[in-house]
DNA sequence: GCCTCTAGCTAATCGCATTAGCTGCACTGG
DNA sequence: CCAGTGCAGCTAATGCGATTAGCTAGAGGC
């Protein structure tokens, strides 16, 4: 049997596909390390306890929603940044519920955390989005957080299978990024229309 | 010392209480005897389980967000209706914050489960909230879904502390529901138009 | 070839949920 | 008013999962 030679890293990656198996509050040590063919005790090697391996998982789903987002928008602007974004952090939820799960749990320890940078890349990404469609400045802040809690939202309660109803929910959720979208350019309008 | 009767009804709000303190998954079976006065296998006698105790949990909070909403939206339509029911939903949340993670954390257990009702009379009041919108039939879920996206994204989102910033939260939320009335209305008269 | 360093192991501890079995009090029927 | 019954609460015990202590052997450096 070949050696495969753990690291932080390599249990940490191990831990994030579990618990995209069988969900973020059912990760357990013992699964784990069953998964790695080693016995338990000796995870603690490698983190310090289940709640670093929490955060440890948290860092990496925040860094890869982060570069997931940002080759998504790659290119784009307006609207097409904005649908390309959305649809980018819905599939990897979609794809990585446990993960996602992880990152909404965790909460920085401090301010050399690596979560911390993870996260304000992502932010950066929504900023970005945004960028594109010129808005007020004291705006700005209150569009982005609406975007963040339609897609937050949208993708969680799609993960908890909060919609029951057999309409397509791929469906619902173009419409929803349309919705923002054109609520976005007509504030644009709007307020240039006031200006001018 | 004075005889309480506990019944499961009121271990069930003493729990509530608890963990809109101390927080979901903080939950425990030994905190919330001490709370009530007994030991904890005594508890047992009252609820069958540690789960059953959070399902409870999180059947009350459904319940008691449906009356809130409801009574909110009394006798307003269109806007008013939409503000004052994403308010009161937030406020719940705000102030509730243990009892809507249970909610949340809620899975039905079969047809005859009381959250089913209770969490289809919240999915009404929103319904409620649209309806003054006259949106056309096919967008209507899709609106829904988009409105219960955004409520409980910003909700969830403020409740786990992931707004950062300094800049209001209270105003950034009566931008985003003025924003998404804004979108509904506009998308009554351009309803059709949605292929773009 | 020897030495050290450490991943992994076994055995033991701890906390918390849950179960088993006992007991006294409160309310019922007579 | 009294015996009988039912159940809330208790203590003791079990079990599982996280974590710690202490040991061991194999890999890489000298």
């Amino acid at each position: 049997m070949p050696k495969a030679r753990l690291t932080p890293a390599s249990v940490t990656e191990a831990a994030a596909a579990l618990v995209d198996e069988v969900g973020f509050d059912n990760l357990s040590m013992g699964l784990l390390a069953e998964r790695l063919g080693i016995k338990t005790p000796s995870l603690y090697k490698h983190v310090a306890s289940q709640a670093d391996l929490a955060h440890r998982i948290a860092i990496l789903a925040m860094a890869e929603a982060g570069d997931t987002i940002r080759d998504a928008i790659q290119g784009r602007s307006g609207s097409d940044a904005l649908a390309a974004g959305a649809q980018a952090m819905r599939t990897y939820v979609r794809e990585h519920p446990g993960r996602y799960a992880a990152a909404n749990a965790a909460r920085p320890t401090g301010t050399d955390d690596p979560f911390v940078p993870a996260s304000e890349r992502v932010l950066a990404s929504w900023a970005a989005m945004l960028s594109g469609y010129g808005l007020d400045p004291g705006q700005e802040i209150h569009a982005m957080r609406t975007l963040r809690s339609v897609v937050h939202g949208f993708a969680t309660l799609e993960a908890a299978g909060g919609f029951q109803i057999d309409a397509s929910v791929d469906e619902s959720f173009t419409w929803l990024v349309n919705f923002i979208d054109q609520g976005l350019r007509a504030g644009v309008t709007s307020a240039s229309a006031v200006a001018r």
